[in-house]
DNA sequence: TGGCCCAGAATATGATCAAATTCCTCCATG
DNA sequence: CATGGAGGAATTTGATCATATTCTGGGCCA
């Protein structure tokens, strides 16, 4: 039936390949903030064909990652302080909802694959690796997400990521992996006592420090 | 080879111009909540090429607008109870902050441009005319957000609009034009005051009795 | 019921066309 | 004579199309 999930990642769509592809180079910061991007050079870059990069690329500017500009030219967006402004306001709105809804629903399976995660991302941080510790702190709070089970807040707040993903990748060169927010010891305990509010107000905590981090570096 | 022989021939990209088609269609009702949609049906049913639609596709389903199923299907989503309470605290948690913004930023001729939108979207209720409903009350939100100058609050927002069109206008089809939710009267003096607060206030209440009418729909 | 085959739709490729930026040249001016 | 800007050609890049290929889904037959 369903060939997905190959280990590899061979065997599903091209422009699905190209697309994660772009988009965990987004994420993880392989592209710099204003920094153009050209269909032609993706397609050199990766060994796909036009059409898929294409494809790729139109839903990385639908979902905010990338942004066109008037002149069909598509570029990394570089944020301002308003946008990082809205950016906080809107994950300091959505990710403590997840947070919560997590609180109600992680099992102890889900916690000690979280806890995992977070021991990978300290070791991370320990020996100074920033791409480490953008993948493991990503990979934390996707996971967080998928135990809230809700798809439609999840896919927005992957989108917020998309957008100052970035920027946060510029942050983490400039001060190295220390003063890195780290409010997961006590998302952790309030998602094991299943304590929403705590939950919720870990979450909150974790975003301003991360987001006022960015904005600290403008 | 010929690109002038269309009628109507815009200055836009042909993808931009699909992407714009398809995209009202989903807002305005013209597809049905589970309804497939195929590529080559609107290559037919717009005139343009391939490409253009595919890309337009692609976009809206980035959005949230169109699902693709796992087996190169394409369809207009179906909200179940999960999906709609999902919308509702993602619209109540952004909304009421695009309000406030709104609050503090409007000036007269905003407000009076407001007030001729819900005056028209008076007149469409009054005459029953659902889609005169729907596109007005659109506008409406569509002007606030534009005042509130919250570029990426208000494409998130826009994104959840585009989720729950198809199923709103089925509810208006069922109920007609009574009992919709209009606190746009109390919007516009908070506004008039510049109330954040009320303004809030007045969009939460006019968000959850919206979604309210969806959800007693199911 | 279960497997095979076929029609049809989606995916992917390369070619071709159009637009925009860049860079170079040339002329005017200080 | 040098410099700066306007204009135009060339190159680079994006957009669109026609077509080949692959895959899914349903019908047919054993």
């Amino acid at each position: 039936m369903n060939k997905e999930a190959e280990p590899g990642g061979t065997g599903l769509p091209a422009h699905e390949r190209a697309y994660r592809d772009l988009r965990d180079r987004v994420l993880f910061g392989a592209l710099a903030p204003g920094q153009p991007v050209t269909i032609q050079g993706l397609v050199e870059d990766t060994g796909a064909g036009m059409t898929p990069v294409r494809e790729a690329l139109r839903r990385l500017c639908a979902e905010g990652a990338l942004q066109m500009l008037g002149n069909r030219r598509i570029t990394v967006p570089e944020l301002d302080a308003a946008a990082v402004a809205e950016l906080t306001e809107a994950r300091v709105a959505l990710e403590p909802l997840l947070a919560a809804r997590a609180a109600h629903l992680a099992g102890p399976e889900e916690i000690d694959a979280l806890r995992a995660i977070d021991t990978a991302l300290d070791a991370a941080i320990a020996r100074g690796d920033v791409p480490g510790y953008l993948k493991q702190n990503h990979r934390f709070h996707s996971r967080l997400n998928a135990v809230a089970a809700a798809p439609i807040l999840t896919s927005v707040v992957d989108g917020l990521w998309l957008r100052f993903g970035p920027s946060l990748r510029v942050v983490c060169g400039q001060v190295g992996t220390r003063n890195l927010p780290d409010r997961h010891k006590d998302l952790l305990t309030a998602l094991a006592r299943r304590d929403a509010q705590a939950a919720s107000e870990a979450m909150r905590a974790d975003v301003e420090q991360g987001m006022a981090l960015i904005s600290a570096s403008l």
